[in-house]
DNA sequence: ACCTGAACACCGTTCAAGT
DNA sequence: ACCTGAACACCGTTCAAGT
């Protein structure tokens, strides 16, 4: 039982509770929240203890985007490619926007996680399968990865909700008035603020735009 | 003259200064590094002092976010839209991957700055004034600004040095052996690590990529 | 072995004061 | 008006100690 006056039906610590806890403790109020003491405190733990589990702050960083990486949706090295890699994106986009602080911790990472290299294995594999030479690959993944990413992190500083949707318009041409940014005002106006317009739609336009253009240029087609 | 035992030629505080500052800081150190503390030091001046010509930190990030979009060129509205759509896009790299720490932070702005709502506006009015429906202006605003953005980030953690890409080979396969990960180090030692290869020039591959395909679906065109 | 208290060098920021 | 000192509530982390 345990010695301090500690709720003795606290599991006992592990590595992998930390590394939840700060998924957790990320998806509710962001990556700044994540620090050692507030992850100290959820697992009702003074904050010292942590450090037997885990070297340091950047490797929780480091071990949480590698979680968010593992459940992305990893593509099948068929003939037939391009729903694969369709797959993967979609898994993708909608991981990272439901982890939203995870595209930019990603990035800073330097040392790329197991779940991250397995994930880079099977996308070329994939690419590779469907006969896509080297060079080619190279175009395809840089443009995939970038292309991905970046609608990610777009989308994840939108606003949400639709109820606000209907105020926007005010608000907007309050702050940026139509004399002075004409064609945002428009595009605003009479396109996003449109009832049906929706931003996340957009993703499989451009989608459907680079996985065409690259089927054009795979030799094997 | 100065009452105390300051630097008696140091320039008076302003905004600028303090903006300006923050920039180097960040260009220099990271984000990370651009702290009140850190910026006073480098001013010749008492951490509070900064106060005085910025509400709090979060208007300087906002300040220096607007800043680095002000360095982008911006598309002019002319019939020919695709190169003035190019030079947007490039210029856009090129300064992202000059300030990296811009790309996260401009993301994570609630409120656009001016340089930025003036930005939008051009490249909306560029495109409209090509003839595009405002429904493919929103295609090709999201796909365009996406990818941009996507690149910049995935290039900002690339590492720099030619030098280091010789030892490279040789670390990678002793940390991601080609057993577990065939098709990444086939990938890597077979395209990426040979002489030549450019992760930059990729740009170019995606972005052509991309405009091709809008100008197919111009309708005026 | 697992957990902790005290301490250190950092943060942003408030409030009351100096010139 | 412009600048500052002292103080507060936060950080990550080291080191020496507890059970």
């Amino acid at each position: 039982m345990p010695s301090r006056g500690a709720d003795p039906t606290r599991p006992q610590l592990s590595r992998d509770r930390v590394v939840h806890t700060a998924v957790d403790l990320a998806d509710e109020a962001g990556i700044t929240a994540v620090t050692i003491r507030a992850l100290a405190d959820r697992l009702q733990v003074k904050p010292m203890s942590i450090y037997h589990y885990v070297a340091n702050k950047e490797a929780i960083l480091d071990a949480i985007s590698d979680l968010v990486v593992e459940q992305i949706d990893v593509p099948a090295p068929t003939a037939d490619w391009e729903p694969e890699i369709r797959r993967w994106a979609t898994s993708a986009r909608h991981t990272l926007v439901k982890h939203p602080w995870a595209i930019t911790l990603m990035q800073s990472r330097l040392t790329p996680g197991p779940a991250t290299l397995r994930h880079h294995d099977a996308v070329i594999g994939t690419l590779r399968h469907a006969g896509f030479p080297l060079p080619l690959v190279g175009h395809a993944f840089a443009t995939l990865d970038s292309y991905i990413h970046g609608f990610a992190l777009q989308e994840s500083t939108l606003p949400f909700d639709r109820d606000t949707v209907a105020d926007q318009a005010d608000t907007f041409l309050s702050h940026f008035p139509a004399e002075t940014y004409p064609h945002l005002a428009d595009f605003t106006v009479n396109h996003v603020l449109r009832p049906g317009y929706d931003f996340a739609a957009e993703f499989d336009f451009g989608l459907n735009l680079i996985l065409t253009s690259l089927s054009h240029l795979n030799p094997t087609r």
